[in-house]
DNA sequence: TCGGATTCCCAAAACCTTTTGGGTGGCGGA
DNA sequence: TCCGCCACCCAAAAGGTTTTGGGAATCCGA
């Protein structure tokens, strides 16, 4: 009785599958060199008889054109497989209908950063608003050497953590660009962009309350180079965080290009009892020093780290999560408030902290 | 001693930076109706005192311009921020230097399947082979009734498991972009289309190899509904498998919006000894349903699943995984290679079988 | 039959750049 | 002195669409 669905389901398939065993070669279509070019409305005008600007306003419904006419022109449209060159139209409009992200730090590898989850998860969750609201998302790489962006058209750009001076940002200002940032811009000459931030004063004040609670006295930061306002926005709060409580605070920051090993074992070096690391790398650095120290976790040393965890997984290391999906789609819909000749509402995304096993002692 | 460390942190910083207390508000530039329009390549000109041929040549390289023209004109260009309008050159030479990426099924949510790991991974490897050959990549929304693709400029389209007839194939083809399918094109009109497959044909028997050593001799499959050739290869290696082994075989597939679980209960009834599921949706619709069942996995049932694991984690269910991100980043390779006159190689990405607890028993 | 209002349609400008195919003036050689 | 060549530059077309500002019929009432 088993079999029998078997070849049911070998019978009753379309006859047009076939096992793969053809190549898949290169098909003939495409705007190359060969006959077909593509018809454009000037066809469509000479077939049906009219005048271009009737042809367009058929089409599009604007102008006075009489019932019949329009038809017909709908008919002979389709028929030669009309479409609009979009290229035309943005031209034109000066409106593309897209909206850029630009990934990737000046200061460091671009793409690597697209890998890491928070960027995937904004990517998503800008993409997913972009297009509820009828924009689409176009990622881009920036960094050095890289102005590949500035040759796609768009009408505004995201960027994500921007640094004093952003040289992405000013290059999206002079073309006219709509700009919007993730992370609120250091530099003064962007500070009336609109941002999309989030909570990272709440978030350290949680991480560090989850550490003094669960017994740190002495709590050291994994910092890095970048100057974002993420990063000195963590480290000032620490800072103010452990004035407060009149507890020593140590800070180690990665130089550029130093593995941030290096950094953790620098920081270990003050005898901390708990760290806490900006990102997943500079985490899984301390936990790789503390283990060459010998130190175990959480009983030396509790660890936590700044990370996306996946939905419903507790993760190993207490992580404090950034949400960056609702972080994107804040994002994206600023700018395109921005572009819809709204005003953006400035928003502060809430962070979460999830308990990991390397917080818990006993 | 770690205290001065802190007070160094705050007192170093660039003076520019304040505390977040400002309202992000939209700032003033844009392209928006207020005075500053955008200066073109005529406001050079103008400024120049030169023709507009002069300065497109002299900022291009291209004519015949005279060392010391062509140096001010690059001067008054630089004054000016002049930046060449990206639509017009596209509407000149045809190219967008963006390739698309559809995400979503005609058939189904668009945008579920973004979310998935195996879009995620997709995209990356997509992405960062395109930059990586000087393309950008746009995702864009397909679905019924989502035609916002039609309407960005692009030069190629890169389908996520096309179906047949497929309507965004037919759509692309017809405005002349090139097309790269992830997973053989099923109709015959796409048959000639360069595409990228995972090798579900060894992944497959990976599987049921992999469930028969361990025991299992009635192994039931669970299906999806759309079909595209991961499904119905799937499902045809499935059923040749069993043939070969004369092992009855079981295929379930869940109807268009059934709940996975009716469908995997359905399956369960056939009382099979082991289970793969198609994506990881089913595989914990098979799950609970076991539950519901009193199963105990992998005693009374094992479990395995097409989906992605984290490199260097161990899944709790066996996973066939399919490397997305090499297939994203073969299908952009494949389809630059079109848009460039290269013929694209053929390529079969190799899948991987990684073993979980929900395959071992004792 | 004429004027005016309607109805339907069209020519041309505009969007911005690149490229083609000259055109102008100066210089050297005859 | 004249011719040809060279170096430098430019006008205009092309690319495909939308929109502006009419223009030519047609129809109605007077």
């Amino acid at each position: 009785m088993l079999t029998q669905k078997v070849l049911g389901v070998k019978g009753e398939e379309d006859p047009a599958m076939g096992r793969p065993k053809d190549t898949g070669r290169t098909a003939g279509a495409g705007r190359g060199a060969e006959g077909g070019r593509t018809v454009g409305i000037k066809d469509v005008a000479r077939a049906a008889g009219l005048s271009i600007t009737t042809v367009s306003h058929a089409l599009n419904g604007k102008g006075q054109v009489s019932t019949r006419t329009r038809e017909r022109v709908r008919q002979v449209a389709e028929e030669l497989g009309y479409r609009p060159n979009p290229a035309a139209q943005v031209l034109l409009s000066g409106r593309t209908g897209v909206i850029g992200l630009a990934a990737g730090h000046q200061s460091s590898e671009p793409w690597e950063r697209t890998y890491r989850p928070y960027y995937a998860a904004f990517t998503a969750g800008a993409m997913v608003e972009a297009v509820d609201r009828d924009y689409a998302l176009v990622v881009v790489p920036v960094g050095p050497g890289t102005d590949l962006w500035t040759r796609i058209p768009m009408d505004g750009l995201i960027v994500v953590d921007p640094i004093a001076g952003d040289p992405v940002i000013n290059e999206a200002l002079r073309r006219g660009l709509a700009v919007v940032t993730d992370g609120r811009p250091i530099d003064p000459a962007h500070a009336e962009l609109p941002y999309v931030q989030s909570d990272i004063v709440t978030g350290i004040g949680l991480v560090m309350d989850h550490l003094h609670d669960a017994g740190a006295r002495r709590i050291g930061l994994l910092s890095g180079s970048e100057l974002d306002s993420f990063t000195l926005d963590s480290e000032q709060t620490y800072a103010e965080w452990c004035t407060t409580r009149h507890l020593p605070a140590a800070v180690e920051r990665t130089a550029p290009g130093e593995p941030a090993r290096d950094a953790a074992r620098r920081l270990l070096a003050t005898r901390p009892d708990a760290v806490h690391a900006l990102n997943r790398t500079y985490g899984e650095a301390v936990l790789a020093a503390a283990q060459a120290l010998g130190l175990s976790i959480p009983g030396d040393l509790m660890v936590t780290v700044m990370d996306e965890v996946e939905p419903g997984t507790r993760p190993a290391l207490t992580t404090l999560s950034l949400d960056p999906r609702r972080v994107g789609s804040a994002c994206a819909a600023a700018l395109i408030d921005r572009l819809t000749g709204a005003e953006p509402e400035p928003v502060t995304v809430p962070s979460r902290l999830v308990p990991g096993e390397s917080t818990q002692r006993g």
